[in-house]
RNA sequence: CGGGGCGUAGCGCAGCCUGGUAGCGCAUCUGGUUUGGGACCAGAGGGUCGGGGGUUCGAAUCCCUCCGCCCCGACCA
């Protein structure tokens, strides 16, 4: 009888604990079941577009306000553009047209009219900044115009997954104008730095940063450069672009100043963008087979605190807990304590394990009588009992520990899953498994990487900055290499 | 958009082949006992079987059609 009953109970628990989708099984399941369970977003009945909920929003709005921060600091201001652009502005720059409107909504009736001109619902904004630009800059003292926007876009997408690609996403994108092609391409750099700073740092999410080819490049830009992150299955991920657009956009929506010169000149503008994907890249970076692991810097809550219901808890563990959580909050840190007396310790624990909290802060009746309490990390799963005695600043050095440990996995993930090659045999054998970066000589000819592309289905993520001049050979077609390429399957 | 798969309670599924009016586990609700790694007992609620149309005395089940989701390709933050 006994026996029965503790084999029931066993499978039991097994089976809840397998709820989800162990990464090796099936990564792109593990990632929706992640994104489900751990209640950051849900299907809605629009196709292609996702409800973030208020846990998934909260890790949004820590992205926002740390690329807020930056932006300020570095001289740029938010305003807002319409929604809606009238066909003919899409229409003025050819490359740009040609690159988004397979993708665009159409709005075509208003009320019960039908409209004399229809409007699209942006894409993008580069079109309606840069009509409003033309209004705004006549004089080289109007430059440079350095605006950021935060707002919703649409793209029409034929596969859509949470995150990572939906029919409308949320991002920040910035417009700017400048006097001349250097000022403009040093804000184009400027802001490629800030992304990977960023991204480095509060995302503990390492990016190789560079120059896109080509046929990846930005519709209707002169040059495109790109911040390329490696997620858990090998795939890489476009993070953050920024791109130079020379006059392009300046001659097609007359973007004109008069300079220090007297002639009338057309700006140099440049646009960039990071979008809610960095949610789903911090998902798939850092997460494990429990769910979520999330950094510190932009976990909603950084420490949860799990009172040990015993007793009279209620008298004794759980006004210690909330001293400890207002010392916590007193420090700026976010907190979570969860005195909900419906659930058992046990089932909090594996709770906010799934959510990522990164530190979860365990108190009962035996911490309190060794005026102790025990700190699990989540990403090492280390238990620590820790002194009452200076608890704040341990809770805060061990969630820095913690942001600077997500980052080291990372990068040795990414050095183990990067390889250099020489020839195109080891190129093809490596895209078979479990990919990752492939490094290799590229002659610099778009017939080479459309190549590469079908065979492998790896696309050119960038050519790194970081790259050497080599003397080597074009790892396709065995002419000299014009620099190296960093080249993965890509989501 | 092409190829494949799947839509039955919040989640995971069975039932479909061979039509007869819907079931299981978890979750939820109530009461009680519990609470240091996903507690237990007892009771209860919850389903237009993705939508529409057709065949039939009768459709979750057969046929047509539309929609959605997932996987693999082509396109993208």
């Amino acid at each position: 009888m006994a026996e029965q009953a503790a084999g029931k109970g066993k499978d039991k628990k097994d089976a809840m604990v397998t709820e989800i989708t162990p990464q090796s099984e099936d990564f792109s399941r593990w990632y929706l079941d992640v994104v489900r369970r751990a209640e950051l977003a849900d299907y809605t009945p629009v196709k292609g577009c996702m409800a973030i909920r208020p846990y998934g929003y909260a890790i949004w709005e820590l992205i926002q306000q740390g690329l807020d921060r930056r932006f300020k600091e570095t001289g740029h201001v938010n305003a807002y553009f319409p929604l809606f652009i009238p066909e003919s502005l899409l229409m003025r720059e050819a490359a740009h047209v040609e690159g988004f409107a397979p993708q665009v909504a159409w709005v075509t009736r208003g009320g019960d009219e039908e409209l004399e001109e229809r409007l699209v619902v942006r894409p993008t904004s580069e079109v309606i900044i840069g009509t409003m630009y033309a209004k705004w800059i006549k004089s080289w003292r109007d430059l440079p115009v350095v605006i950021t926007q935060w707002a919703n876009v649409v793209r029409w997408e034929k596969v859509t997954r949470p995150f990572l690609r939906t029919t409308e996403f949320l991002w920040q994108e910035g417009h700017t104008a400048h006097e001349t092609e250097a000022e403009a391409q040093d804000e184009t750099m400027r802001i490629l730095a800030l992304y990977k700073e960023f991204v480095e740092t509060e995302l503990a999410m390492p990016v190789i940063d560079g120059q896109k080819s080509e046929s990846e490049k930005f519709a209707g830009a002169s040059r495109t450069y790109s911040i390329e992150a490696l997620m858990g299955d090998g795939r890489a991920l476009q993070a953050g672009t920024s791109h130079n657009l020379g006059q392009n956009f300046a001659k097609a929506f007359e973007i004109q100043f008069q300079g220090r010169d007297k002639t009338v000149q057309h700006a140099w503008t440049t646009s960039w963008g990071m979008s809610t994907r960095l949610i789903g890249a911090v998902i798939m970076t850092h997460g494990d087979d429990s769910g979520l692991i999330l950094p510190p810097r932009v976990a909603p809550y950084q420490v949860v605190i799990v009172p040990i219901a015993r007793g009279n808890w209620q008298e004794t563990v759980l006004p210690r807990a909330r001293e400890i959580r207002a010392d916590l909050v007193r420090q700026g840190l976010r907190v979570m304590l969860d005195d909900r007396d419906a659930y058992t310790p046990g089932w909090k624990f594996a709770e906010w394990e799934m959510r990522g909290v990164p530190l979860r802060l365990e108190i009962g009746p035996k911490d309190i009588e060794k005026s102790q309490v025990l700190l699990a990390r989540r990403d090492t799963r280390e238990k620590l009992p820790t002194a009452m005695d200076g608890l704040t600043a341990n809770v805060v050095s061990l969630l820095d520990a913690i942001q600077k440990n997500l980052y080291a996995r990372a990068v040795a993930f990414r050095q183990e899953h990067t390889h250099h090659v020489a020839t195109y045999g080891e190129f093809t054998s490596l895209m078979e498994g479990r990919p990752g970066f492939v490094i290799a000589g590229w002659c610099g000819s778009a017939d080479c990487e459309a190549q590469i592309k079908t065979e492998t289905q790896a696309t050119l993520r960038n050519i790194p900055f970081s790259a050497e001049r080599v003397s080597g050979t074009c790892v396709k077609c065995g002419q000299p290499a014009a620099g190296e390429a960093w080249f993965a399957k890509a989501y």
